[in-house]
DNA sequence: ATGCATTATCGTATATTTACGATAAACGAT
DNA sequence: ATCGTTTATCGTAAATATACGATAATGCAT
């Protein structure tokens, strides 16, 4: 018995927390900027720019993956990545909605 | 060899991280939707509404209380649990300002 | 078909997280 | 002083997360 507990809790609030979790590193929130700045951008472009290794950065690219905030499209041997903006927004707004139902009560 | 490698990210990039892991984990999310419905609450109210035992509720306020998220103040034998709307809205700022950033562009 | 470049996956080690029971610590009341 | 209530902490078990090297898989070019 570890992690989750899950059934025991809201939809919403496990949505939520789970898009929390996918930004609950420092890799993955550098990454988004990454693709925020170059539009698109190939999976080894955004590997010369971690302090990572290889293997950990496609970790990281796979967990964004998960929650549909970024997606990859094959190019030959090579993959592009983008971010997914209509799910970026959506996690936002949700976000937003349990910080203003907290604060604003 | 695990976990955060912090000292290759950003202040900034730690920061936001930091504020999304105390909010990846459902039991967090109730526990603040629960204080800002009562306001203030006695811990005890908030063990008996969680489907968690008392001490694993213990650790998540610590958790909350570690990022500033909610203060704790002592009222005898009991203990009074409120909501710190600064850091909340600080945190609440800072998240958009990265989702904006990633957004817009 | 072979080789090269690119990326995902596997295997593994270590650290952290989650969860709980048991216990300690703090306080008020008797 | 002792007892009951309340909450934090300790000890522990199991699941996840992070990180990396090594390897597989994919596709293009020769």
């Amino acid at each position: 018995m570890a992690l989750s507990k899950s059934e025991e809790f809201t939809k919403t609030e496990n949505k939520i927390s789970d898009w929390a979790k996918v930004l609950s590193h420092p890799a993955r929130i550098k990454i988004l900027k990454i693709l925020a700045q170059k539009n698109v951008c190939m999976c080894g472009d955004i590997v010369d720019l971690m302090p990572l290794a290889q293997a950990t950065v496609s970790q990281h690219l796979k967990e964004l993956k998960r929650v549909g905030f970024i997606k990859g499209e094959i190019e030959g041997p090579k993959i592009c990545y983008c971010i997914d903006y209509s799910i970026l927004n959506e996690a936002q707004k949700k976000l937003n909605d349990l910080f203003n139902g907290i604060i604003i009560k």
